[in-house]
Order: C-alpha cells, then structure tokens, then sequence
DNA sequence: GTTCCTGCAAAAGCTTTGCAGAAGA
DNA sequence: TCTTCTGCAAAGCTTTTGCAGGAAC
C-alpha cells in the first residue's frame, strides 16, 4: 500500500509522523491503543511525543481513514481497516481478531422506525490458541 | 420487581444506596452513566458520594446483575437488563435504545475455532422522533 | 464487638489544551 | 514569509485507592 498516496487522498498532508502511525496501524491488526502506538514507534522516531499520536489519529478519525475499536471499557483501541467487520477479543491471551460478517444477515426487530448509521460487533470468548493451550 | 430480593439472592447486602442505585438503573433505561446517576440521586440521598456509585456498580458487575454498555468511546454507561439486546445511539438526540435481537440470526465466517462468551452490538444512526423532527 | 459499608480526600491515569519553536511550502 | 505541524508542560476529567468514621448485626 502506498501510505503517501492514501493520506494525501484523504487530504492528510503526509508528514513522517503521520506516515509512520498509519503504517503502523495498517501492518499491526490487533488493533492497538495510543500507548502501544507510541511505545513502539518512539525507538524509530525518538522525539514522538503522545501529544502526536492523539493530534494525528483524531486527524485520521476525522479524515474517515481509522476507526474507533471500545470492546472494552477502559481501553480505546483504533483500527485501519474501514470495511465493515466485527471484533473479538479473546479474554485468555488478550488479543483483538477481525472476524468478517455479512451484516446483512443482522434482522433487527422493532427496527423500521430507526434509520441505522453504523454497526459495530464486539465478541468476546476464547480462542483457538488458547483452547487448546488450556486442555 | 421486588429489589431488595432481587440484590439478596446475588449475595449482595441491600443497602439503602444498593437499593436506590439499582433501582433507578432498572426504572431509566436510557443507559446512565455514573455521573448521572450520582447527580438524579443525590437529591434523595443527600451524603451519596460518586466513590459509592462507583463501588456499587462494581458490585453489581461483578454479581451478574449490571453490564456495561461503551457505545461511545468517551463514556461508560450502565445496564440492568442481562438478556441479550442490541443498543442504538441517537447521534441527533443522544439517546440509547434497546433494540431485540434474535442472536441466531448472526453468523460469522470463520469462527469455528472460537468460542463466543458474549456479544455486544452497538448500532448509531438517527432514532424515529429525530427524523421526523428534522424533515 | 466485629464486620461490612460509606464517603471524604488524595492519587492515579488518560486525554485535551495552550503555546512556542521547528519544519515545510 | 507564512502556514502548518510537532511536542513539552500544564490543565482537565474520570476512576481508583487509602483510610477513618459509621451503621448493621
């Protein structure tokens, strides 16, 4: 992928900083929080500051570029990919999956009367690795 | 519904707050968050502090009676309902609703290898009254 | 009397804001 | 030069923790 090409796109002037937290959110898919963004990215770009990665993913949100993931109450995690999928955090190991759904299998009730923006799924279980770890 | 049996038999001790917190969680289903609660509240318990909010919504979590909603990402909200539903936030109004949901309905592609515990669906758009309001 | 509950005050986190200097066009 | 971007420091919020007094049994 061509990050430049897809902020400039985005009108997202393409500063090193914004290139860098972009790349990183589109290669790492668990879905990180602003500290793991900032933490691994700080030995690459050694004057980062947090300041940095709040200013830049509010720019991406904005920008329609990243999204929002809150499967849990006191972590906002942020995500790079737009197309419509759920979440599912695994509460052995801790980690975020992309999970594709078809949303038009979703039937609402009572329904009619709401005019329907944005969904968002989050699941929470175990998973694969840590089911068979544990037995 | 009889609340104080209800707190007693999930091994909670019915406090005069217990019983004033769940109760008004039960009566106002939009969701309130803490500081909400605290601030309807405190009018009828005039030395309720938000430190008591908080720890009794903790307990009420951890009892099985409460859950969290975090359909923004800057706001936890509170539950008594524990059957599955759907919520849907109003982006006009502000409002979350409680939708029906058949979860058999959902079907995920590549799920097998995991177990699913629990599943949250957070759904924003514009609510009925919004709409007719606007047009 | 013992145990549990409440709530004040302080601490701890996370996020935002103000602003000055740096970088880029 | 002028505009935009970065990042330090401080402020602002929400939530948690420590602890002492109080209530319940």
């Amino acid at each position: 992928m061509d990050f430049v090409n897809h902020l400039s796109t985005n009108n997202i002037k393409p500063s090193l900083q914004r290139i860098k937290i972009f790349e990183y959110l589109y290669d790492n898919r668990e879905h990180p929080t602003v500290d793991t963004i900032y933490s691994d990215l700080v030995s690459d770009i050694p004057t980062l500051s947090k300041t940095t990665v709040y200013n830049t993913l509010k720019l991406f949100i904005d920008n329609g570029i990243t999204s929002t993931v809150t499967i849990e109450d006191n972590e906002v995690r942020y995500d790079a990919i737009m197309e419509e999928h759920a979440h599912f955090k695994c509460d052995a190991c801790g980690n975020v999956y992309d999970i594709e759904i078809d949303m038009s299998d979703l039937k609402f009730k009572k329904m009619n009367a709401f005019k329907v923006e944005k969904t968002n799924i989050y699941l929470k279980g175990k998973c694969n690795k840590c089911l068979i770890t544990k037995n």
